[in-house]
DNA sequence: TTGACTTATATGTCTAGACATATAATCGTG
DNA sequence: CACGATTATATGTCTAGACATATAAGTCAA
């Protein structure tokens, strides 16, 4: 579901230069902590001005591989706690790229006077109208994943008037409403007699729980559940680090 | 567990630029498909040199914000598919940074000539040894993790004689060997006894698993699962986008 | 020894140019 | 009209300087 992909460059010095430095710190012959030569002394190296060498280490401190003080140099950071990009794909995407059909059906569309626990879940306080969505996700006509969301209609009026029989709730709102934060959590939990039905598989299975909080400018956009099999799905995330 | 943080920054000229730009595309006020101004209005603009604007542009097409093309000019990039920065945090940091007591318990290690299973498991192909180890990761006194852990011997000689009763292998080998590239795989399963028992919850319960496989230039280090409690342990990646 | 002050230095940012290069747009030609 | 050649242009990279700024290291006094 991700992989990050270091494109083939046409070698220009700037890069050659910070993919020298890269493959020194990644084969540990620069271990973290060292330090690296000085800009003056790149610049001497490689026969180029101070400004193509800190084009290069600037790009490197950005990708957080070095660290660079004031008046001390530039230094090899310690391996990073692991962190990956999780690229969580909208569901259609991530089904087709399987090579598999894709299949959606609306099971359930409200829209309604936001409840408690409605305003609890989307973290707003004021009073107003919500759209409580619950539909199914299936590749090759087998349940792939359930969907329960929820949209506040005071962040997206729109979408109290758009079609969810055709088009993914998902979909729909990554087309139309840009988002600029979101929350990913993670966790598991076992079917219950309704999550089993909808997923087709036995009560007491396991499931991958997505949660997923969207936002816009601090403002809730959507709060959404998704429920997969545990035992079949799997989220992959791929990555480098140092 | 993870979060991206924009320091707040001396607001030189570049970066006013850059996220003057960023604000415009996050409110939708440029929507994708927008054309920037080009460099040259730009420097009228904010009355500087093109390198200045080239720099912030530049780190925003790093950013995956917009995309440049030659002669055509900057675009802002449609919205990226979800995509997190999940940073799974060494477990010993994990739980001192939830403020509780760090707890570590090997339960068995062994040393042996790698099995078939240990093989594939690994991904590599000639015989060799591996160290074989289980272990518990406790907050406050409460199981938190079990860890079940493969180590290539021929990729990592030192950790035949670590010694891995006081300090977890995740730690170790943190700190002895540097990774170059890692596999997460995240999915759940429910807690057979064993797993129950180590993780004092119930059979049937559910957990969450991630499968952790680490090399080292196209080298296999380490294969690794962890079990988590479902219902109580979460993963949390919160991202921003556009 | 410790703390305050000074200094040297590596990085951070910026400029006003230059040439290279990919490509959108235009122009000509069959 | 279709297609190939030409041209204009925005970005990509680079230079040789400049001044700003944070800070490690050295200096000196209490």
């Amino acid at each position: 579901m991700s992989l990050i992909t270091d494109a083939p460059d046409k070698p220009t010095l700037y890069k050659q230069i910070r993919q020298d430095i890269e493959r020194r710190i990644l084969t540990g012959e620069w271990p973290p902590g060292h330090r690296i030569p000085f800009e003056h002394q790149l610049m001497v190296r490689y026969g180029c001005s101070r400004m193509t060498v800190n084009k290069a280490l600037s790009e490197l401190a950005q990708a957080d591989l070095i660290e660079r003080r004031r008046r001390a140099g530039s230094f090899v950071r310690r391996p990073q706690h692991l962190s990956a990009v999780l690229k969580i794909a909208d569901i259609r995407a991530e089904i087709t790229a399987l090579g598999r059909a894709y299949g959606y059906e609306l099971i359930n569309r409200r829209l309604r006077a936001a409840t408690a626990a409605d305003r609890i879940r989307l973290g707003v306080k004021k009073a107003g109208k919500v759209v409580a969505i619950a539909c199914r996700h299936s590749a090759d006509g087998m349940p792939f994943a359930v969907e329960d969301r929820l949209i506040d209609l005071s962040s997206v009026p729109d979408a109290a008037t758009a079609d969810f029989a055709n088009e993914p709730p998902g979909s729909w709102l990554l087309h139309h409403v840009p988002w600029t934060e979101a929350e990913h959590t993670i966790s598991a939990i076992v079917a219950d007699d309704r999550t089993a039905a909808a997923l087709d598989i036995a009560v007491g299975a396991p499931c991958l729980v997505i949660d997923r909080y969207t936002w816009r400018s601090a403002r809730t956009i959507t709060a959404v559940r998704l429920l997969y099999p545990g035992d079949t799905h799997r989220l992959v995330a791929r990555f480098k680090g140092g």
